[in-house]
DNA sequence: GATCAGCATAGGTTTTCGCTATGGATCGTT
DNA sequence: AACGATCCATAGCGAAAACCTATGCTGATC
């Protein structure tokens, strides 16, 4: 790895003989001879001047000596650096996660930047799909995801993927809003009747609620969409639309309320989701590991909640 | 003398392909694989990610490339350096001269930094013998000696000396001095009453001015003496004093005249000398071409000048 | 699902590397 | 002045590596 000819020639130097330096390398000194014989062959440049009592470098030699120096310790530190990013002390992991989710993994990513302090993080929001994609091509190492890969993935891709915790959505509103402090489960006609604050169609959360919708034959009334859902959550709070959120994320937010529904709201997985073989760097599977591990610790044990969906 | 393994990995990086890389190599695309995996061996960690269409750098590979990139643009910055060294756009002449001869060749020293501006001269004066053992011993590149090497160092050393030219001594006067102005030539009684001022006993010139004065059976009247030419030039300015000196330096010198013997002072000559065998660097091989020249150019043809001492 | 592109593997050949033995030059010593 | 010691260079041989051709395998494209 190390080029042999340039460690030669700054041990020559250093020791200010080929005997002593080639006893400092452990190898003969023939071989010292002829390596530094055929480096300088190679630059055809004289580098040391063996004439009088101690070898000494040529003012060739004295010149090029600094460039190998520099570029000896730039390779020393590059194998220290290699080390580093190794255990964990350096290095770079790229997520990608849907809106929401990082609020309900905001603990293991917490944990994670306790963990391994080290490791620069680079984060990107995404709608659903967007995110499958990023992790297709590479462009995250590991994806948080709202629900399973789509159908669409699975056919001509291999993602792999690991659940976290599953929830129920449900509908929720603001303290201020008309229905608030009601006990008693809303129908589809009440339901019909919300004013409601989307996310837009590209993202899994939506997608999940219109599917409930079709099912249950509703027509609802969508007064807001957007692709950001900290406007939306805002909106809300303020009193007079409600929204759909996943409900440990509405007991967990302040100002905001359920609301029970007799037929109830779909449930969803958040998932860890990677490339299956695909390199994985070691940010990112110490990643993944934590994340397992954290589901367990505060999910209850979940062995059997990695499923590998191969091609078809 | 490049590591090739680093060159390859640089390569496979760039063209983002083994294929690509091996063809702008000129090497098999096998070989590139090979070494490229025996480069991992050696670092125990994958550089490389072979998954999908294009081969990317891992983690790991991304942050050693860093430091490869810089070793090989160092090592080529070294190699550019070693060809500045040997077209003489850099390097260091380490001169050594004695008192008196820098004043005599002052214009080779001229023409030298004219023509090699890069090169930086480190110039020290020293006594005839001391400098004869610099030369030996390589602390300096290259002497201006005022006379040829004593004959202690012919018997056990090899010195080279080129004489770059000839010049009678002379007895020298202030102009302000008793005896300015006088025509005849004075003899060996109005030398024994002349107040000398001369260098030390170590100096080549004044060693000649001894042996003159013991030839001629004189006494001389020595009521000064320095190892600073300077001082001694500036004290017989003044005008009581007398010294000896280089006819070439008395006639060029403002304030100084010569005065004429009836019997003639030794003559000496103004050398280069060096080592002969040593490693001679470039700037100093330039110095004693350039010195070869300047003489030729100055005082005539002296191609029979040079002459090897060897030792016995 | 067949083809193409691109990397990995296998086996043999050439080049390089490193060793032992030995020669020649310098330096210090008797 | 000769001798011995030290140190670098050279020669020749064996081991290791680097490299090549041929071929297999996998993922991407049509």
């Amino acid at each position: 790895m190390v080029p042999r000819n340039l460690m030669y020639l700054r041990a020559v130097h250093e020791h200010g003989s080929f005997t002593r330096a080639a006893k400092a390398l452990n190898v003969s000194q023939p071989t010292l001879s002829q390596q530094i014989k055929q480096l300088e062959d190679l630059l055809q440049s004289q580098l040391i001047d063996r004439t009088g009592r101690q070898v000494r470098l040529t003012d060739v030699g004295e010149i090029y000596i600094r460039h190998v120096s520099r570029a000896l310790s730039e390779l020393s530190a590059g194998t220290r650096a290699i080390k580093d990013v190794q255990d964990l002390s350096r290095g770079t992991l790229r997520l990608g996660w849907t809106p929401i989710t990082n609020c309900l993994t905001c603990s293991l990513l917490a944990a994670y930047k306790r963990h391994f302090p080290g490791i620069m993080l680079k984060a990107v929001e995404l709608p659903q799909i967007e995110l499958e994609a990023a992790v297709m091509n590479g462009t995250v190492d590991i994806g948080i995801a709202f629900s399973e890969p789509a159908l669409g993935m699975r056919q001509s891709n291999s993602i792999e993927t690991f659940t976290l915790f599953e929830d129920n959505l449900c509908f929720a509103i603001g303290v201020g809003h008309g229905l608030a402090g009601r006990q008693e489960p809303i129908d589809s006609a009440d339901q019909a009747q919300l004013h409601l604050g989307l996310l837009s169609a590209d993202f899994a959360l939506r997608r999940m609620v219109d599917e409930y919708f079709e099912d249950q034959d509703i027509s609802p009334q969508v007064v807001m969409e957007s692709n950001s859902h900290n406007a939306i959550v805002e909106v809300v709070r303020l009193g007079s639309l409600a929204t759909v959120l996943p409900i440990k994320l509405v007991v967990s937010c302040e100002g905001f309320l359920p609301l029970r529904t007799t037929t109830p709201l779909p449930r969803h997985k958040v998932c860890l989701i990677w490339h299956q073989g695909r390199y994985m760097s070691s940010a990112a599977r110490a990643f993944k590991d934590l994340g397992i591990e954290w589901s367990g610790s505060v999910f209850g044990t979940a062995q059997e909640n990695t499923r590998a969906i191969c091609k078809s």
